[in-house]
DNA sequence: CCTACCGATCGGTAGG
DNA sequence: CCTACCGATCGGTAGG
């Protein structure tokens, strides 16, 4: 049996993410360099790099780590079997949670960060983000449009422009929150949701 | 007289600054370097490096000429005799507009970027960072304030949360704008902060 | 996955 | 405001 397995490989990889995920909540993905990651694991440069093969895919699969970790904390906790107006409540509820606790490692919310670390530089993560945020609105907007449908909210609300404004709520409180430590600001932003999704 | 007057100093201080504004508002205030200004401007690095002392002091000098340009293409241009919520959404329409011409530079708006950039890095650029965005919002909560006193509001308006809920809208167009070129944005923003504020 | 490199660039300094 | 440096770090490569 070899030293080095299959098996063995893909863990230091995920090992490698893990990590790198951690730094880039604090610093961005521009903070997560070759050298650091190699510091902080006890790698060589050369050992990290290999994983990957260049900065890009780093970033890229940095990136991609943080949104599965996205899923899970917010959209995997509000799933089940809500209906209607229930659902979009339950996730806006999940969303604020995740805000309040720091977001990734801390950091805040990590598809915000990255959206305004790369909406300037054109590129494959620049393009991968603006995919993950268009495909978050998108969901948002679902289940808005199943909440109109099931006679829970008014029948001439937009279900894009409720997406649009929900995710501006959660952009002020992340804001609020890592910049200026404001902890009314959950508070503050479940205010405006409920107003926002037609709380009587 | 000598070649180098204190006022030629200052002109160059004023250029490499106006430079390093533009170079800010794509690559954040971490890919200002002293090299690609001395490039850009056609001087040496030591040249620009004296006028500031340090990269901290640089970007400082450079976020608060941001700010300074930020408030002439906001404040400024809405500021006059209006009362109550006239010049409340005065100053929400010159804010979209802001947004919609791209900003500074084409970058977005400066400070929401600046602040996502430092939220987790301690020191003077993020506490004057920190300071001006409180200074935003305050100034939104004044004239919230005003709109209520004026009986432009319901007298229930939480004139913080307001503020609170005109700013989220803002980042979310700013986000729309810049990461997906959605053109349809500004119109959304001016749709929400309408109902924000009360419209009939 | 390692050692040992490469050229480029970083912030900053010496000395003029 | 310049030339000429400094040590540190960057992404990436050669060779094993």
């Amino acid at each position: 049996m070899p030293r080095r397995s299959a098996a063995d490989a893909s863990d230091t990889r995920e090992r490698i993410l893990h990590c790198a995920v951690a730094i880039a909540a604090r610093d961005g993905l521009e903070g997560v360099t070759i050298g650091r990651l190699a510091d902080d694991l006890g790698m060589s440069k050369a050992g990290v790099y290999g994983h990957f093969g260049s900065k890009e895919a780093l970033q890229l699969a940095t990136f991609g780590l943080a949104v599965e970790q996205f899923q899970e904390l917010v959209p995997a906790r509000a799933a089940g079997t809500g209906t209607g107006i229930e659902r979009l409540r339950r996730l806006c509820a999940a969303w604020i949670d995740y805000l309040e606790q720091g977001g990734i490692a801390g950091g805040g919310c990590f598809l915000a960060a990255a959206a305004m670390e790369f909406d300037n530089r054109p590129g494959p993560v620049r393009d991968a983000v603006a995919r993950a945020a268009d495909d978050w609105l998108a969901h948002l907007e679902r289940l808005a449009a199943a909440a109109v449908e099931a006679g829970d909210l008014p029948s001439d609300t937009d279900p894009a422009q409720l997406a649009f404004e929900l995710n501006g709520i959660a952009l002020a409180t992340n804001q609020a929150i890592q910049l200026q430590g404001d902890t009314a600001a959950p508070q503050r932003a479940r205010r405006a949701m409920n107003r926002a999704a037609g709380a009587p």
